[in-house]
Formats: structure tokens, C-alpha cells, sequence
DNA sequence: CATCTATATTGACAATTGTCGATATAGGCC
DNA sequence: GGCCTATATCGACAATTGTCAATATAGATG
């Protein structure tokens, strides 16, 4: 019905990089760590803690949600929300499949480098 | 000197922050999962494979170098780029420390759960 | 029903982002 | 020096994002 407003960010097909986008804002990070330590916190507690007002940490869960990284369930007036195992683990999986002894990995040229140069200064920072 | 205009991402204090958002898009993370594969790869290679222009891959190049997930190397004409295996050891940090099993996780209160709700429908998608 | 609290949605805004074309820089080679 | 190729930067633009105040919705309780 209103497909066409999804952002697209959130309809990316890719459910690695809605992970990923999901998690690389300090507010959600936070959020997450919060879950992650309390394992399971009533919304109002994450709204208390923060410095952002409750409107936006609740556009903040609905990303989350979204991106498949929190579960959310609700118990009379309160709402309860928790880390998805599943989005914890397709991130281990991600960070194995980059690791350098990942299973697709092909070796770099054994000793094949000429020199290292750090790219020049006045680019960085 | 120019230090003001650093975007505020680039500038963010949490190097996991920048890590993430360095990840979180699908040039970049194709790019990364190039770099895993293939473990040194000369940028014009990158270029190439690409649906994007070669500025662009340059930019993306740089925001990964600036979030220290990849390394450059000057080799003659060409740059090549490596994936820094700090960056995944810290992702990989970061999954471990969400992971249910993880360190610092207090336990939900065994079997407190009252009932499992959906978010309502109309929210989702 | 009315009222209260918790949470979500809406609408607006400034800031950031991804993209490109044009241009600049750097290194190798003649 | 001049020319060529590879890469980076610049300038502009549309799209997305994070934030808030205001409002709406949902559930409990009187």
C-alpha cells in the first residue's frame, strides 16, 4: 500500500548491509549494547537513558526492528524489546567471511610486496 | 587546517561507529568482500568491476581508509588495497560481545515471558 | 465512558550522504 | 620538458538521515 515510501535503505535486498546500517548510529549502537548486556529492556528504560527524546528512540527500535537486529513484544502497556540471536550471529558470520583465514580467501602473492607507502598525509583526517 | 570540515561520521569519537558505517553500504561492502577474496587488490581492478563511476569508488575507498577497515599501498602508478585485519578482529570483538554467550550478559529472568505479541502489522514493512 | 501512561506516528527541518562530471595530482615513459 | 594512465579531489545535486514538537494510538484503570 505504501511500498513506495519505504527508504531505501530499509528495503535494501541485502539484509547484511540493513544489519550493518542498522547498527552504525550511536544511538541504536547504544541501544544494542543496552540489550545485549540487560538482554531484555522495557522501551521506557531505554528512553530514560538516553540523551535523544522518546520520539526518536522509538524511530530508532523501528530501524532496528526493521533490520531484523531487536525483537520487540509487547506486555500490557509496556514494550519489551530484545536482541535476535539470528542478527547477532549472521554478524559473526560476516566478520568470519572477512577474517583472513576465511574459507574463500586466496592468498596474496607470498612476499610480493615492493613497498609500503601510507597514502599521503594531507588526504587523511 | 581544514579540520572543521570532517563530516561528523568521519569525526565520530567510537572507532566501531566509523567501522560500521564504513560497512554499511553495498559498493563498500562489495568492495570489502572483494578485498577478502581476493586479499590484495589493485584499486583499477576495483574500478572496474563496479556499476559505479571511478570518482565514486574513490570516495568509497577512501571513507573504508578512513575508518581503518582497509590499508593503501602505493605501487608505482597503482594503489592497492588490502582489508586491515585490525578492523575485522574488532568486528569480530563486536559480534562476540553481542552474542547472547557474550561476557558481560546479565540473564533474562527465566521464563518471565507473559506472551509473545508481533509489533503491530500496519508498523512493519 | 473518561483519563492516564507508554509507545508510535506525523510533519518539518537541517545535516549528511552517494553520485557524477570536470578537474587536479602523481608516476612512468618518450 | 611533454604525454599518457591511474588515482584523487572538487563542486554540485538529489536522496536519505537524525532529530524534535505535536499528535495519535494502545492498553490499563477508574
Amino acid at each position: 500500500m505504501v511500498a513506495d515510501m519505504i527508504p531505501a535503505m530499509a528495503r535494501s535486498i541485502d539484509p547484511t548491509i540493513r544489519m550493518l546500517h542498522a547498527l552504525a548510529d550511536p544511538v541504536r549502537l547504544s541501544i544494542v549494547r543496552q540489550l545485549a548486556t540487560e538482554g531484555d529492556v522495557c522501551a521506557c528504560d531505554l528512553t530514560c537513558c538516553g540523551t535523544v527524546s522518546q520520539p526518536t528512540v522509538s524511530h530508532h527500535l523501528r530501524v532496528l526492528r526493521q533490520a531484523g537486529v531487536v525483537t520487540a513484544e509487547r506486555r500490557g502497556t509496556w514494550v519489551h524489546y530484545s536482541l535476535d540471536p539470528d542478527a547477532i550471529a549472521r554478524l559473526r558470520v560476516l566478520a568470519a567471511s572477512l577474517e583472513p583465514s576465511g574459507p574463500l580467501r586466496v592468498t596474496d602473492f607470498a612476499g610480493r610486496r615492493l613497498r609500503v607507502l601510507q597514502p599521503s598525509r594531507s588526504q587523511e583526517e
